[in-house]
RNA sequence: GCCGCGGUGGUGGAAUUGGUAGACACGCUGGACUUAAAAUCCAGUGGUUGCAUAAACCGUGCCGGUUCAAUUCCGGCCCGCGGCACCA
């Protein structure tokens, strides 16, 4: 009888659904393991191979936790709302609801054929109305709490999806969903106060060091705090301020002009007569612009003057205001004071518009290029009294090339020195100064100019990256701002001049908030984040706008705001969803006040519903509360959460923002969601491309299920490499693992007790199975069960220790394990049996290879016994004739033991 | 440009408190079985020199360094991937 896969996993299928064996209890006598995935969106195009390597990977350590005696939730949902579902329904004319119900039914088949742990008892989908009423909820205690507001401001709006997006939702500049340009459109939309937690969202990073490094790092510059200072600018004749953030308040006396956004509410009020007509065109041709044009114009700085003068506040320096889209509106004050000196971005402009560069910070090194094609090592070390040398061979016919950074207070001696030793002091010489901007062509250092002798042209040197600096006496050819903060000395900033900027920074501040001037401050690039949407798929947003009360949310007690039937739900075009022209249901009474008022139109984004559920998980059918407040206190936090990298920004900031809130109102126990974090590699396609419909290269798993079994699938994608890393497709490596299990399913040498070494290689395998699995090194895990069944296969083993092996094996082929189990005449489900211990003692082994070195090189290998004395194997080491022969009769100097693993002889 | 991660045979990858580089698997080559093919089984498989299952040398992106010993540690550089990107 062959491995008949299709007949032993829907046998079993079966039978574990009947049985219940993956139902969860909510009995605390146990410690519990909760493990999640991040729940699917249920598209219309199914599943394909990629997208079960996560839950196989959470499926196999579910089950593993499961036989090492913890109360584990498994739990599956899903994400149906939002632009997809409601984009695929347009498309293919049908209610977005019959379609994720429809697309439902294929995710469930799908996947349960490759047998799951899953609790379906426990499902969620967040477009249920006894699900979304506690996303409503949450809103509306956001909204109480003053956390969500409405706002006028303009926002990104998709014109194709036609619906305002979070900065969140953009890729590359454009819209994430269907890749069009995006627009700034004035939009009146819900906002939620995210900002507020961004302080903790940062700091709280430090204690989830189960995280991906990647992630957190993402994180921390998606929140992208500064500290800094703002200051307040007089204008000239004018009763206004400008007040303006900077992080660098240590170069506020370079400050020698000031720039506001166009959008700044200053703008028209300061712009003289004389200005105006300029000032209209450019603010229209910068509204105009998309993000893209705006970032893509980079390098070219554009603005206008607009007639009026600031003071700066510590030199009391009339400095011209311009305006410029360089300076973003939702960043910092929306104005900036600009120092040309020790900014690029300021640099730039001042030059294209001929503005003062007053350089306030003086660097203490410069930095020399030095070409020879070979220096002796000597020369470098000598060189190295001056400062930092780096050698870097760049090209053969080159040579070396040697930098080196000076400090300046050493520049006389090491003038001498080069001219001494290395350089013709001659306009033949060999020393380059360059900046990095590559203008100049010829070196400049006090006062002497050299140039490169034989002639190879300044470009060939650009294209090695030849850097920088500001030579001291020099200042007044500053080829580019100096911005490095680590390094200089201030000048030209009276009573701070010869102080380092960064220990300046915080007198400064101090000066300032004397003086009235200043205060110390911190501002974030995060943004409150765009909670409404002018779509017709999601949730309806609680609120009711009365004329006499204005917002006023929804009695709780009303809750759900049912998504109420619409004929026509594309997109209004309006700026107004789909929900406007539902009369019957927008008309209403103000909670408040009973009056005739209008319900709010707007729905949620996704990620409204995936902010929380996996709290649902642990309380699904709660008619009174969230969560249950005992139950969350025993389930959570998530143990462990696995899914792909591109929610790093999002669902994963969002999800624990609304946690921390969740978490003050009491509703929650802890402060963090999620405690362990990892990511799941792509898979792609065997041609190297992304899956997908449009390259024809798909591969459903229900194929390979039908040829190969699901069991060969879930040890393959976790044989493929490491976890987190994307691999390509691969049907022979496929077969690869089919081999191995058909080898499994085909083992009969028994014995009746073990040998030596089948006793060694299955404590090694238990040991290294249970150590992977836990690390989610799945691959070396696999690797280990192969190098286990060689071996018995080879010397055979009894059927005790092959039964253990089915339960380590069980995880990633439950069926299989399953099958195999029962046959060997036990009774109950291998999933309730112990997961098996490792004797630590039964892992050594009685002799060792130790290997012999005569000076670092092997040159002999011995078997000893792994406790051998250091003399004993001194003895032998001498004894051996190819060690004989390296040591050609020379005393060896120096003899080092490293015990069980090598002995290294130095002559 | 900035931040993060990575670079090992023909391929996916193993091995890092520095200690035998290439586990395991795929592919390839040769052989067995077969009328033949597929499947299966056995053997070989980093490179160079070599009749060799003798031996030596080279070899973990590049250039240097530390060490008896470096894929692993240090300095510099190149390339690839991901994220951010006029964030003051």
């Amino acid at each position: 009888m062959g491995y008949n896969h299709k007949k032993i996993e829907s046998n079993w299928q079966k039978k574990w659904e009947k049985d219940q064996l993956y139902k969860t209890s909510d009995d605390q006598d146990k410690p519990k393991y909760y493990i999640l995935d991040m729940f699917p969106y249920p598209s219309g195009a199914g599943l394909h191979v990629g997208h079960p390597k996560g839950y196989i990977a959470t499926d196999v350590t579910a089950r593993m936790k499961m036989m090492q005696g913890y109360n584990v939730l498994h739990p599956m949902g899903w994400d149906a709302f939002g632009l997809p579902a409601e984009n695929y329904a347009i498309k293919n004319k049908v209610h977005p609801r019959v379609a994720v119900e429809k697309n439902i039914k294929v995710f469930k088949k799908q996947l349960g054929r490759i047998g799951f742990t899953h609790d379906w008892s426990r499902e969620v989908n967040t477009t249920d109305p006894d699900y979304y009423k506690w996303t409503q909820w949450a809103f509306i205690q956001m909204f109480k709490k003053g956390l969500a507001y409405e706002s006028d401001e303009p926002i990104i709006w998709c014109p194709s999806c036609q619906t305002g997006l979070a900065m969140e939702d953009l890729e590359d500049g454009k819209c994430e969903r269907c890749g069009s340009d995006v627009e700034r459109k004035p939009l009146r939309q819900w906002v939620l106060k995210i900002t507020d937690y961004a302080d903790r969202l940062l700091f709280d990073l430090d204690s989830l060091d189960k995280w991906p490094d990647s992630i957190r790092e993402m994180q921390k510059n998606w929140i992208g705090r500064s500290e800094g200072a703002k200051v307040k600018f007089e204008v000239r004749n004018w009763k206004s301020e400008i007040e303006v953030f900077t992080t660098r308040p240590d170069t506020l006396f370079g400050a020698t002009f000031m720039v506001l956004s166009p959008e700044h509410e200053l703008v028209n009020k300061i712009t003289t007569k004389e200005n105006e007509a300029a000032m209209i065109k450019y603010q229209e041709e910068a509204s105009k612009k998309s993000d893209l044009e705006r970032t893509e114009l980079q390098k070219d700085k554009s603005g206008v003057f607009t007639g009026a003068y600031a003071i700066n506040p510590v030199n009391k320096k009339e400095i011209p205001i311009w305006i410029a889209d360089y300076v973003l509106a939702s960043y910092g004050t929306g104005a900036i004071m600009a120092v040309p000196a020790h900014d690029q971005r300021d640099y730039d402009f001042a030059k294209k518009y001929k503005l003062d560069i007053v350089p306030v910070v003086l660097p203490d090194k410069a930095s020399y290029l030095v070409i020879e094609k070979s220096l002796p090592q000597s020369l470098v070390k000598d060189l190295q009294k001056y400062g930092k040398v780096n050698v870097e061979k760049i090209d053969k016919d080159w040579g070396g090339f040697y930098r080196v950074e000076v400090e300046l207070d050493k520049e006389p001696e090491f003038m001498k020195f080069m001219e001494d030793n290395l350089l013709e002091s001659s306009d033949d010489g060999g020393a380059w100064y360059t900046d990095s901007m590559g203008t100049t062509d010829h070196a400049i250092f006090s006062g002497k100019t050299f140039s490169i002798k034989d002639k190879k042209s300044f470009e060939e040197f650009k294209k090695y990256g030849i850097s920088l600096s500001i030579p001291k006496d020099q200042l007044d050819i500053v080829l580019e701002a100096f911005t490095d903060i680590d390094n200089g000395t201030m000048i030209n900033s009276q009573q701070f001049d010869g102080q380092k900027p960064k220990e300046a920074i915080k007198k400064i501040i101090d000066w300032l908030e004397k003086e009235g001037i200043g205060e110390k401050a911190v501002t974030y690039r995060l943004q409150d984040w765009v909670f409404s949407r002018q779509r017709y798929w999601g949730e309806p947003i609680p609120i009711v706008h009365c004329p006499k009360c204005g917002a006023v949310p929804v009695d709780e007690k009303d809750l759900p705001v049912v998504l109420p039937e619409v004929k026509n739900y594309e997109p209004s075009g309006t700026g107004e969803s789909p929900l406007a022209g539902i009369d019957d249901w927008v008309n209403t009474q103000c909670p408040k006040c009973g009056v005739d008022a209008k319900r709010e139109t707007n729905t949620m984004p996704q990620w409204a519903g995936s902010n929380w559920y996996y709290l649902r998980y642990i309380d699904p059918d709660n008619k009174d509360a969230l969560v249950d407040y005992e139950k969350e206190k025993y389930w959570s936090p998530v143990d462990f959460y696995v899914g792909g990298a591109e929610h790093a920004t999002r669902h994963l900031i969002y999800s624990r923002f609304w946690h921390k809130f969740l978490f003050d109102i009491g509703a929650v126990n802890y402060q963090e969601p999620f405690t362990r974090l990892q990511n799941v590699g792509l898979i792609m396609a065997e041609d190297g491309r992304k899956m997908s419909k449009r390259w024809g290269n798909v591969i459903n798993p229900d194929d390979i299920i039908d040829e190969y079994g699901a069991d060969s699938l879930r040890v393959y994608e976790m044989f493929m490499g490491p976890f987190d890393q994307a691999v390509n497709w691969d049907t022979n490596g496929l077969r690869g693992t089919r081999k191995f299990l058909e080898k499994i399913f085909k083992f009969d040498k028994w014995q009746d007790g073990d040998s030596k070494e089948a006793k060694t290689v299955y404590h090694q395998m238990v040991k290294k199975v249970t150590n992977d699995v836990e690390n989610l090194r799945f691959n070396t895990a696999v690797s280990a069960m192969m190098i286990f069944v060689n071996k018995i296969v080879e010397i055979g083993c009894s059927k005790e220790i092959f039964q253990n092996f089915l339960k380590v094996l069980s995880p990633f082929a439950p069926h299989l394990a399953e099958e195999l189990w029962v046959k060997s005449g036990k009774d109950e489900s291998i999933f309730l049996s112990k997961w098996p211990e490792y004797d630590e003692s039964q892992i050594q082994v009685d002799t060792i290879q130790l290997v012999i070195q005569v000076n670092g090189k092997v040159r002999d290998k011995i078997q000893v016994e792994p406790e051998i004395a250091e003399a004993e194997v001194k003895k032998l080491a001498l004894a051996s004739e190819k060690v004989q022969k390296f040591l050609e009769g020379k005393e060896s100097k120096k003899i080092i033991y490293v015990k069980g693993k090598l002995l290294s002889i130095v002559v």
